[in-house]
DNA sequence: CGAAGTATTGAGACGTCTCAAAATTAGTGG
DNA sequence: CCACTAATTTTGAGACGTCTCAATACTTCG
């Protein structure tokens, strides 16, 4: 499970905390990996480090007691996650494909922050666009139909996975479904929708490699 | 539109950045009135201020280009809000009925939160409990029953604005249901159906004082 | 190649929305 | 304070969008 992969400092993301200015002390940062549908924390859980994805993907949801589920975010390569003001984890967190992480201890952090005012005022910074995804988000979930929602995934996916102008899905139906508040039949059924209406292509034998058409069109579905 | 009211110190809850400590520099705070119905601010304009809800109450939220309105948050009495990492506010903010509010200019609190890690960790503290806010609004936007949402809007309610027993509800059916994501007719139902089944009396001659009953079976209703 | 998992499609059920009317409450001017 | 009007809330009936259940097709992986 432990990996020692130190990739060319270059080329990897900047993680909360560190700096180029290399004569700064720096938290602490090790490397994990999780097989698909792992669970790197849970719900409730206390909350001892914080995360960064180096390669995969990361779904944190919130379950109701009959197993309904919310997803509230994806995370992607480069993306931190598991960052808590609290001491416990308000979400869980599972890896969609194998994924290695990056970790930090949350302790090691608080101190950095402490001590930096460069590196609290990521913290906030961060925070914020977590809050600010979530707000627009809650725009989604209550007001938009099934296709402005698939629309509006594809558009924030697209800006997110796309290489060469495909894009490429790790996660299936079933969680791109519980991220939109939709079941995964009507995910399905928005996808062929758009796909009939010229929207988007399907690539190879695979139905989670998309080519988007026509973006400035699925914009204006996304209300 | 302008008002001088100098609260007892000691009755008044704590603004951002203010300290019993009285040594210690304090941003300067002022405080406005704004008529029912009246716009605090609108989404995507400039935040000059930071504002605290002194009396009244204030709705936030979002709309789409065809008027599907999203309340994100109803601010009360002490609660903060307005409070932007960027520039640009993220919700328009109107007063639901007189309200009244202290700002205080968002430059100062900047300068405030550079020199006082207190601060820093305070503004930190808020967006933390906003996010918070708006992950568990997430599931109940995507996965809650009408029901479920209209138990959990009264629940959220009862712990900030029921005195002796009484929640006086400042805001409309439609506000609600534009907080809940639903209908102002389906919020309606829900609470003809809730008071049917005894979780709930109407007090008085107004559909807007409400005594909550049984609480606890009422906790199972919010899943 | 076979088996398990995933995605699509169809048909009918169900919950919420829409439209409409009536009842109730709040606001306004005399 | 009353009378009138406007706004809000409730309730009903039918429409509509999404969900549920089921079958089929497709993809992945051993």
């Amino acid at each position: 499970m432990f990996v020692n992969i130190n990739a060319t400092p270059a080329a990897r993301p900047r993680f909360l905390g560190e700096h180029d200015d290399q004569s700064r002390a720096s938290v602490l940062v090790t490397e994990f990996k999780y097989i698909r549908g792992a669970e790197i924390f849970g719900e409730a859980e206390p909350a001892e480090y914080v995360y960064q994805v180096v390669e995969g993907a990361v779904r944190s949801y919130k379950l109701l007691s009959d197993g309904r589920r919310q997803i509230g975010a994806f995370h992607l390569v480069g993306d931190i996650f598991g960052l808590e003001n609290g001491a416990m984890h308000r979400f869980t967190a599972e890896a969609i494909v194998d994924t290695s992480v990056r970790l930090a201890k949350r302790i090691n952090l608080e101190h950095a922050a402490r001590a930096d005012a460069l590196v609290s005022r990521e913290l906030l910074s961060m925070t914020t666009s977590n809050l600010q995804h979530a707000e627009n988000h809650m725009l989604l979930l209550g007001r938009k139909t099934s296709l402005e929602r698939v629309a509006a995934f594809l558009l924030e996916m697209d800006g997110r996975v796309s290489a060469a102008g495909v894009m490429a899905l790790p996660m299936s139906r079933r969680d791109i479904a519980d991220y939109l508040g939709l079941t995964l039949e009507t995910v399905s059924r928005a996808l062929s929708s758009l796909h009939e209406k010229g929207f988007l292509e399907f690539l190879g034998q695979t139905q989670r490699q998309i080519v988007l058409r026509n973006r400035s069109e699925l914009a204006k579905l996304d209300l």
